[in-house]
DNA sequence: GTGTTTTACTTTATTTATGAAAGGAGTGCA
DNA sequence: TGCACTCCTTTCATAAATAAAGTAAAACAC
């Protein structure tokens, strides 16, 4: 389905999602037309989803990065569902799982004390287990 | 630090970074050379990270997105990362956690049979729990 | 209040990239 | 051998990026 081309270019466009056709071509061995052509059919075939910016949380003044996970109390888990609507500044991901829990979130916050609020507001509608992120990698 | 035309470039650069400038422009009434330079400043401040590509993994057959949480039993980690530095082709990311372990890994795997050859292979490491994620949202 | 500097922008002109079209090389197949 | 298909290159018209110059408004010194 992906010859080592179509891999390079996925690797180059991770790396640089802003390479001209030109420069992406010279890293993969071909020309502009032809590396644009099979970019297309990335996309067509939906393998390229999209091109996204990295933004440097810290300097938007998110210094807190936490996953929580949820267990719900009730069955009825829209109460929940809705808080974390309300919430959506903070939330980076909400992910459904099998095992410890019902739900994982990732999150970012401003502070700890935006980050206490937070939990305090959530534990009206489920309990949870909170790791907070000190280093990647 | 950023005014209202900054934030909304970089809402539109995380829906599409490969906007060319002229276009971004127009989304955020500016010429194309006023919003490069503006862009340009966002890179050197160090807000712009990077650009890089939304790749949808089932596409290239990564069908189990997982959560481990790492719980070593030796207080010497560096085996349990060197044995991770082995098994880069799945891990996502890797952060260091205070909470209920020491780590918690985000991986991708082929299959559940993957999985399970890496949690094996684990297990000579650390204890760990597991999360399987069944939907995002 | 006046003159100066700075900042952020527009306009213009040159350079560079894109994208469409045509053509060629290699492969599979009747 | 001849045909169809795929994937590429080359060429060229169009569009975008970029550098440079000029403008307008705000910040600041005196």
């Amino acid at each position: 389905m992906l010859d080592n081309t179509d891999k390079n270019i996925l690797e180059e466009l991770s790396k640089n999602s802003r390479l001209t056709m030109k420069e992406l071509g010279e890293k993969v061995h071909l020309t502009g037309p032809a590396v644009s052509a099979r970019v297309a059919k990335l996309e067509d075939q939906g393998i390229i989803e999209g091109y996204a910016i990295k933004i440097n949380p810290a300097k938007l003044g998110l210094f807190v990065h936490a996953f929580i996970t949820i267990i719900t109390q009730s069955t009825n888990h829209q109460p929940y569902l809705s808080f974390l609507k309300s919430q959506e500044q903070y939330i980076i991901h909400h992910y459904k799982i099998s095992g410890d829990g019902c739900y994982l979130l990732e999150c970012r916050f401003p502070s700890n004390e935006k980050l206490n609020d937070f939990l305090e507001a959530l534990n009206h509608y489920a309990n949870y287990k909170l790791s907070i992120v000190i280093n990647e990698k």
